[in-house]
DNA sequence: CATTGTCATCGACTATCGTCGATACTCGAT
DNA sequence: ATCGAGTATCGACGATAGTCGATGACAATG
């Protein structure tokens, strides 16, 4: 704690999380899905961008992997939505890397 | 709201917040400033961290551009602090993005 | 003025990212 | 079994990012 506050293993956690919200597209489907709070499918959601289902998808599997959104299979689409438990972990990383919170070994949200 | 409730361009704003931490070696940087609490020559960042100097001055560099960090030059050092203002409006817009918060016009911080 | 110490910048290289079009896959319906 | 709708994956491309060593800029010191 005195040379480096946070060892090199929990600030690569913590930049994988940031990572994950560092395109504005990324940015505009979390919203879109916190907003609307019900699951949405891939058209949906490509619908109201102006960006290619491919690249969509490609986003919303990048926000799959660090957990912060869920999904579904439903038939033949895939609706998706926030997980709050990841959500909620967010900010207090957050807080951790402005040292407003001690540091805590990152655990994953299932 | 009710197709998009972040526009591209606040989205881009916190995008471009949350890049400036999308990199393991800024979040340990961002951490031992707020950790340490008085201003950090680069020398003595560097010392605490595993890579070169230019590396260190580069990633001090994105952090300082985002206005997480303010430099004041001190004789022929450079000394780093962290900004608190940006700090501290950074978790609001984690909240904006997870639904949490109503936007705002994301104003810049001194 | 010359030297030393500290930092920023440059050039180069590699790796990763964002995007697209095309294609493959999965499932329900006919 | 076939078809169509909805998604995921693939291959490729340009753009960006992280790292290093070397060099340049600048201040303090002698």
């Amino acid at each position: 704690m005195d040379v480096v506050p946070l060892d090199r293993e929990l600030a690569e956690t913590y930049a994988s999380w940031f990572r994950a919200l560092a395109d504005p597209t990324r940015v505009q489907l979390l919203a879109i899905l916190s907003a609307h709070g019900e699951p949405l499918s891939v058209g949906e959601l490509t619908a109201r961008l102006p960006i290619g289902q491919s690249t969509v998808s490609h986003h919303l599997a990048a926000l799959v992997a660090v957990g912060f959104v869920h999904v579904r299979r439903q038939g033949t689409s895939s609706l998706y939505s926030v997980n709050p438990r990841c959500v909620e972990r967010f900010p207090s990383a957050a807080d951790v890397v402005m040292g407003r919170r001690p540091p805590e070994p990152a655990q994953a949200c299932g």
